[in-house]
DNA sequence: GTGAAAGCGCTAACAC
DNA sequence: GTGTTAGCGCTTTCAC
C-alpha cells in the first residue's frame, strides 16, 4: 500500500490510475452520478481506488469552483461562560446535522474584533454567519449584507437582520418575582431592597432585564430607585468590588440580589464568601443563565437558563428560510429556582 | 458608492477599474509589491479603491493557489467543560498573533467522529492541527501524516507524533498528598481511605493521575487496594451512581477523595449534596482540573489548574519547529489549594 | 454512459 | 515598474 505518497491524491491521478476521464471520477465521488447514468461497478472501482489512496476532496477547489464553502461561521465573545459554551456545543452539533463545517470564533466583545473577524470568515467564503452577542450588530451587518452573506443574530439582536433573542424580560421578572417571593422584608429600611447588578447602561439584554426587574418590583415591591439599578459590566472583578461597596453603603446585604449573568454572579460570590454565614441568609440571590456548579454553592440561586436548543434551532430556520426577514424571535428561558439542582 | 454590487469585487474588477493588471493590484493587496517595485503612488490608488469598493480577498482562491489556507485546526471533546474552554479560548488568540484563522471542532470524545472530523479539517486544507484530548491519537496521526499535515497532540499523547501533556503524576501525587494532610483518620477501619474516582482503564490521563496517587499513598497511609480506585467514566451520572454505591458500601464517606477531572466533580456534588452536612466534615475532597464556582462550594475542594497558556504554547512551538519530533513534554499544573470557605 | 474543455479567483514565473 | 500567462483541483456544460 503506497502510504506516503509525495503529493496528495487528486480526481486526476485516480482518472488516470482507473483509465477514465476526471469529471467521470468527480461525478462518482461527489455523488452526482446518478444522474450520469455511471454504472454501478465504474463507480464501485472507483469509490474502491479512492479509498486505498486515501483519496480526499480539495474543498478550496470544490468551493472556489462551486461558489459556497460548506461552511458556517459563528462569532461569540468568550467560550469561557457556560452559555456560550452551551451554545458552540450545539451549534457544532446542528451545522453537522446540516453538512455544514462550523467555525466558530471569539471576540471578547470588542467590537473591532468582531468586524475584523466577520471579515476574516468571509474572506473563507462562509455560507452563512452567525452573529451571538455582538456589541455592533449592525456594523456586522452592513459587512454581511455587501458580500451576500445570509446571517442571523442571536442573543443580542441587530435592526438590520433576523435576530432571536432570550426573552430578557419575562426572565428577569420571573426572577425578581422568585426573590420577592423567597425573601423577607429587612428591618432596616435602607437595606430593604432588591438590587439588579452587572451588565451595562446601553446594553440590549441588559435594558431588557433591568425592564423586567422593575415592572415586577413596581408591582410588588415598589419601583426601585435609580440606585437599585447598578450596571457595573460583565466581568468579575468589577462585580467584586461593586459587591463591596455595595455592602459598605449599605451596612449589610440588601434583602435580595440579581445578577446579569452567571459570570457576574461569580463576581459576587467572591466578595460574598468574605462574609460571616448569618450574614447571608438574610438575602435572597438570584442569576440569569445557568452554570451547573453554581446551583450547588451553599447560597440559595435562583437561575435561569437559557434554551441554546430553541434559539440556535431558531437561527438556522431563520438563516435558511427567512435570511432577509428583521423580525427579532424571543425564546423563553427556563425558571431554575433555588434547591432545584439539575435542569432536565 | 456602489454599496451593493451583483457580485463580490476580484482583483479584475479592481484592475480594470484602475486600469493596470491583476497581477500589479494582486501584489499591491497581498503586500509583495516591494519586491516588485511597485509606486508608493500606484499602490495608495489601489488601496484606496479596494476600501471603497468593500474588496475581500477570496481566501479560497488564494489557498488553492499557494496549496496553503491559513487555516489551523483543533479538535477538542467537549465545549462544556472548563479545561477545554480555556483552550479554545486560547488557541484562538494564539492563532490570531501567528495570523493563523483557528478553527475548533468538538468531537464528544467519539473515536469515529474524531476521524471524520480530522478527515473534514484536512479536506479545508488546515495547515496545522493539534488534538486535544483524542481517544485515538494514533488512528489521527496516521491520516494526518499520510497527507502531510503537521500536527501535534495535547492532554492525551499519541506515539508517533509530538505531544504536550499535563504532568499528571506529579498533579495527582500533590493533590493526594493535600488530601492525606488535610483529613484526619477514621474511626471506622473500612472508611480510614483514600478513594480515587472517574476515567476510564486504559486512558492515559486516567492512568498517570492514579499512579501518582497510589506513589503518594504507598508512601504515606499505604498503598491502596484495587477497591480504592474507581474507574467510572467522565461523565456526571455515572459518578452521581459511583458515589452512592460507594456511601453504601462503606456506610459513610471515606477519609478522601480524589476526583479525576471537574465534571466528575460535578456528579459527585449531585450525590454529595443529598447528605447532612456533618457527614461531609469528615471526608477531605480533590479534583483534577479546576472550576472557578467549584471553588465555593461548601466543601473545600483542592484543585490542580492546567497550565492551558503553557500547554498551547508547547503546542505551537513543535508544530511550527519540530513536527516530526516524537517527544513528549509535560507540563506541570498549577495547585490550586481549598481555602478557607465558610460561605458560598 | 463518458470525455473534453472552460473557468472559479488568485499567485508567481517570466517577459518586456 | 508592469503585463502576460499558466495553473492550483474541482465542477459542469456540452458534445458524442
Amino acid at each position: 500500500m503506497n502510504s506516503n505518497p509525495k503529493r496528495k491524491a487528486t480526481i486526476y491521478d485516480l482518472a488516470q490510475a482507473a483509465g477514465m476521464s476526471p469529471s467521470t471520477v468527480s461525478a462518482i465521488l461527489n455523488g452526482t452520478w446518478k444522474q450520469r447514468r455511471i454504472s454501478e461497478e465504474t463507480a464501485q472501482r472507483v469509490q474502491q481506488l479512492a479509498e486505498a489512496r486515501q483519496y480526499s476532496v480539495n474543498r478550496q477547489a470544490r468551493g472556489l469552483r462551486k461558489n459556497r464553502s460548506g461552511l458556517i461561521g459563528m462569532i461569540i465573545p468568550t467560550y469561557e461562560d457556560k452559555f456560550f459554551a452551551m451554545m458552540s456545543q450545539t451549534f457544532d452539533g446542528m451545522a453537522r446535522e446540516r453538512k455544514l463545517h462550523p467555525i466558530v470564533a471569539s471576540t471578547l466583545r470588542e467590537p473591532a474584533l468582531e468586524v475584523a473577524t466577520v471579515r476574516t470568515l468571509i474572506s473563507y467564503q462562509v455560507d452563512h454567519l452567525v452573529i451571538t452577542g455582538a456589541t455592533d450588530p449592525d456594523a456586522v451587518h452592513r459587512i454581511c449584507r455587501h458580500h451576500g452573506v445570509a446571517h442571523v443574530n442571536v442573543d443580542l439582536p441587530g435592526r438590520d437582520a433576523p435576530s432571536v433573542v432570550s426573552d430578557n424580560r419575562w426572565g428577569a421578572a420571573k426572577l425578581t418575582a422568585a426573590l420577592v417571593a423567597s425573601s423577607r422584608p429587612q428591618a432596616d429600611a435602607a437595606r430593604d431592597r432588591i438590587y439588579f447588578i452587572g451588565g451595562s447602561a446601553g446594553d440590549y439584554a441588559t435594558e431588557c432585564r433591568v425592564q423586567g426587574f422593575s415592572d415586577t418590583l413596581a408591582a410588588t415591591l415598589g419601583p426601585p430607585s435609580p440606585g437599585q439599578i447598578r450596571r457595573c459590566g460583565y466581568g468579575a472583578v468589577r462585580t467584586q468590588e461593586e459587591m463591596a461597596r455595595l455592602h459598605a453603603e449599605l451596612g449589610g446585604l440588601p434583602r435580595g440580589l440579581l445578577f446579569v449573568s452567571s459570570v457576574v454572579l461569580e463576581g459576587a460570590i467572591r466578595f460574598l464568601r468574605t462574609l460571616p454565614e448569618s450574614d447571608l441568609r438574610s438575602c435572597a440571590f438570584a442569576s440569569y443563565d445557568w452554570d451547573p456548579f453554581a446551583s450547588y454553592l451553599r447560597i440559595p440561586v435562583h437561575m435561569m437558563c437559557q434554551d441554546v436548543q430553541g434559539l440556535l434551532g431558531a437561527a438556522f430556520t431563520l438563516i435558511e428560510e427567512h435570511p432577509l426577514d428583521k423580525r427579532v424571535i424571543e425564546i423563553r428561558p427556563k425558571f431554575v429556582p433555588a434547591g432545584l439542582r439539575r435542569v432536565a
